[in-house]
DNA sequence: TAATATTGTTACTATATTTGTAATATTTAA
DNA sequence: TTAAATATTACAAATATAGTAACAATATTA
């Protein structure tokens, strides 16, 4: 089918390229395809970009859910979280992103920011979960929970800490352990 | 100085993005510079890629002779003869050098092709050196060292080579013993 | 400090690229 | 073989980029 190849050539332009910096001429010499086809298919550019934003976003829900209903210990569970959103943002690049909610038609922000508050409503509703499963300090509110770990995130893209460390990987055992063994009820064995 | 910025920004802009998506305003703007400024500096877009590539084959060609001119065995020459070459492929990337061999204008072709030809006048009178010194078998001719020297280069990018390898240096190590132990005109130790 | 040189900005036109479409051709499948 | 689906070529309209003129700010030096 001609519609999974362009979406498959344009994703792979996009995430390497930008949005701005990829045209649809160049979709159809990757898919050695005539402009005319892809009009066909697409009503233009954007709409190609929205729907592998929109592949992109239901799969990284898929795997994050899939993480989440695990019966690996809570620990795990976090880890594989910042594994899967390091993997994302280095399958996607960060221009992609810049390009397209710089873009004066809104129309992707908005797509964005309902993933962004869709998935923080998925992570305080397991948040919650665990801390009446009594993973989690009870008395402390969810919120502070998500605020560390998102700080967490962004630890792992801080260079002077990466500096640290040969392996990138070891920082993050590392950040994970610290994570949670400050937000643990009690101690359990490493 | 601000015609090293302009160089800084063009390079990075260049190696990530290729020649012909990257525009004099990205530049520009990179550099938070105006392009009134730009063209006190650069004639145009092609001149700054001209001088962005003059330096990287300069750059290349000293850290090729340095190499060469080292003490260094024949075979740990070869060896890092590839990583140069590696790292190089690495930096650039294939997006620059793609562009500007494809544009009309031949100004970049003539430049590599020179550059290619210098490079190999070079890797000539370096093999007949090692070739009296005795580091390489006298009756065979320096254009075959030199025609398996480029195939087991292609080698090092071959896909199915290098699934074999888990680490790619490993695979490099391997091709180079390879290489050497089959030109050499007697066994050394490892 | 006044004159001069240097470096920079803004605003604009000419040029080139890209988009999107109409008219037309080719392939596929019943 | 004919109709439907798919693709191509060639082009006008829209957009982006290149390059410049006229002017402003800052630094240099006599």
């Amino acid at each position: 089918m001609s519609s999974s190849l362009f979406l498959k050539i344009s994703e792979k332009l996009f995430f390497k390229f930008g949005y701005r910096r990829v045209t649809i001429k160049d979709i159809c010499e990757g898919a050695s395809l005539s402009k005319m086809t892809f009009y066909r298919y697409f009503k233009n550019k954007e709409e190609v970009a929205k729907i592998v934003l929109k592949n992109i976003i239901d799969e990284s829900n898929k795997k994050f859910e899939s993480i989440m209903e695990s019966d690996n210990l809570f620990i795990n569970k976090i880890e594989n979280l910042i594994l899967l959103n390091e993997s994302l943002i280095d399958r996607i690049g960060s221009d992609f992103l810049n390009d397209i909610i710089s873009l004066k038609a809104n129309i992707f922000k908005s797509l964005i920011d309902k993933q962004s508050i869709y998935e923080e409503r998925k992570i305080e509703e397991y948040f919650k979960k665990a801390q009446k499963a009594g993973e989690l300090n009870k008395k402390t509110p969810i919120s502070f929970f998500i605020y560390m770990l998102k700080d967490i995130q962004e630890k792992l893209q801080d260079e002077k800490l990466k500096r640290l460390y040969s392996n990138e990987k070891d920082l993050m055992k590392d950040l994970t352990n610290y994570y949670f063994f400050g937000i643990a009820p009690k101690n359990k064995e490493m």
